[in-house]
DNA sequence: TTGTAAGCGTTATCAA
DNA sequence: TTGATAACGCTTACAA
């Protein structure tokens, strides 16, 4: 692989000159530069990214780490983010690591990301690691949170106001007639998930129906773990009416759960949930969700992250709290006017 | 942030001391490696990745282009290919990319992961750039096609067996009684999409159905543009009692447009589709599919660069050729014992 | 308008 | 059992 001394030495100039030529750093003469170019061509020189971070002190490659790739919600944001770097300019990339919601693996993750030198962190932390992200921040490190944030740790963050979208949707519930409402907590150390459940019960509560502590059912956060816990709590004998999940890969479990007990919805269970990912409109009834701003909560954490690496911001961290929409449409039913099941989409 | 010679200062021994007791290339005595581990501690010291990246001209990093995170046939090859670079050990990374099928943002982010120094690439190429990644894989380069290949390129390959997947989907289509099969054809220039066209040909020229150049149907491979594709079709005087669709995107699409047109599926019109997605088995009814092996896509790809990364493997391209399997459930309907549908899911 | 040369932080070859 | 030192390929301060 040619280097930029065999370009200098082709075109018959310095290496400072090449570089030069390459970044267009400081004025070179047309006919140098346009040697230099000749001579970079016929030797298909690439410059070097790893030989030029070194020397530049910084690598532009950002890290991205979320729990998991597969989840639509995560894939979304994922998305965005990349747009976002990508639409910065200057070959930024980015380094795409699968926490799984293990506290350990993310500290590995952090480590390699560390040692690769990225010049900045976009996480959503697992929940552990507490003080090793906030020894990492108050060194100076840029790290962003999206999805969650960790009490305690000064960094800025892209996170969605999930209480008052889940009291929304729970309100809607009762609206429709509902009192024996369960919700589906998933079993993670994230912020977001007890926002829901507090939610939830603020409408409750609001509503003067008692809490039960039966009616919180936890669930591993996946889509079988979801079916077991909805197969449990459907096989109850005074099950819910309706059950609010706490996130996509709940609502699925718990829709199989409804599919396989021979139940359907939304006459026999009303189901709820978080986000609004694209199956939720095309599955019968479509679902009414809480949907949630991801490409907006990807842009605004690239666009936070870019600040701090810039230095067009500096000193105490900022926060985004976003609004999440509920969409109503036909999986809740309406135990006041059975059966009239209403085909519009109403945004609420 | 420490570099090597400090830590060698505060141990008292030299900087190549240090380092090989970083990467245990060499004998230390006991003594001298902990009183550098100990200084390693109180430094804080973290090996700078870049510089040795430089020094042992490999980066420890991987190019991943997709044509998009969001779409779940690669959300989980991504994962696999994560896992299985992970599992792997030795601080190895992905760096992600989304090409949008688009040629010339395939080529930039090519440009941009050759100048960072990936070790090697995993790539679901766009379907342009045949010289140029022809040249790049004779020039020695690692290169692993994933999902399409590209003729002429004598780069390894883990492709799935479109063809008699997309047969044995017609078929079962034709077994149930549906003559006017239409197929939804995903407008991209990847050798996938073609072969699963040229199966449900096979399969309707067995069955001496005649070719009707009108019920190919071309789309844009998005959840939109299949449901224009398919309001289009549904409102054909003359319309199709089941429809294939060439990826899930498209299926969803189409589902979507038969709930537009107040049609029920498996009734009015029969549904298949390409891709398991998860909620493909939530969906009511429960959508029958031909299921790609994304998993093991993915294991084999990173098993494949790793292979020549290593030199375990070198000369002549290695392709793998999958099966993808018919997973048979209820969106097909049976027009020959109409309208008994059945609960069982079966594999075949 | 261009060139010289130091230095980024490692690894690895020699030498002791 | 350990140390000195030359690369790796670039950027950039300084000099001309």
């Amino acid at each position: 692989m040619a280097t930029i001394y065999d370009v200098a030495r082709e075109a018959g100039v310095s290496s400072a000159t090449v570089s030069h030529v390459i970044n267009e750093s400081r004025y070179v003469a047309a006919d140098t530069r346009a040697r230099v170019l000749s001579a970079i061509a016929s030797l298909q020189y690439r410059r070097d990214g790893v030989a030029r971070s070194l020397r530049r002190q910084k690598t532009g490659t950002i890290g991205l780490m979320i729990a998991d790739i597969t989840n639509p919600f995560f894939s979304e944001v994922v998305r965005s983010v990349e747009d976002a770097v990508h639409a910065r300019g200057g070959g930024h990339n980015l380094i795409l690591c699968n926490s799984d919601e293990d506290v350990g693996k993310e500290r590995r993750y952090i480590d390699v990301l560390l040692e690769r030198r990225v010049d900045g962190l976009i996480l959503a932390p697992a929940g552990g690691n507490r003080q090793y992200l906030a020894d990492l921040s108050a060194s100076g490190f840029s790290l962003v949170f999206v999805d969650r944030a960790l009490e305690g740790v000064g960094a800025d963050a892209v996170l969605v106001d999930n209480r008052p979208a889940a009291a929304a949707l729970t309100r809607h519930l009762i609206a429709l007639g509902h009192r024996r409402i369960a919700v589906v907590k998933a079993g993670l150390a994230a912020s977001s998930i007890e926002e829901r459940v507090a939610g939830w019960r603020d409408a409750l509560a609001e509503a003067a129906i008692p809490f039960d502590s039966d009616s919180v059912v936890l669930s591993a956060s996946s889509v079988d773990g979801a079916y077991e816990a909805g197969m449990e709590l459907l096989r109850r004998p005074h099950r819910p009416t309706a059950v609010f999940c706490t996130n996509n890969f709940l609502t699925l479990g718990m829709v199989r759960a409804v599919g396989a007990m021979g139940l359907s919805c939304p006459c026999d269970i009303a189901v709820a949930g978080f986000d609004d990912v694209p199956w939720a409109s095309g599955f019968r009834p479509r679902l009414t969700v809480v949907a949630q701003p991801t490409a907006e909560i990807g842009r605004l954490a690239a666009g936070l992250l870019f600040d701090r690496l810039d230095r067009r911001r500096t000193g105490a961290p900022v926060r985004h709290l976003l609004p999440a929409q509920l969409i109503v449409r036909e999986s809740c039913g309406n135990l006041l006017v059975r059966p009239a099941a209403r085909m519009g989409e109403h945004v609420a």
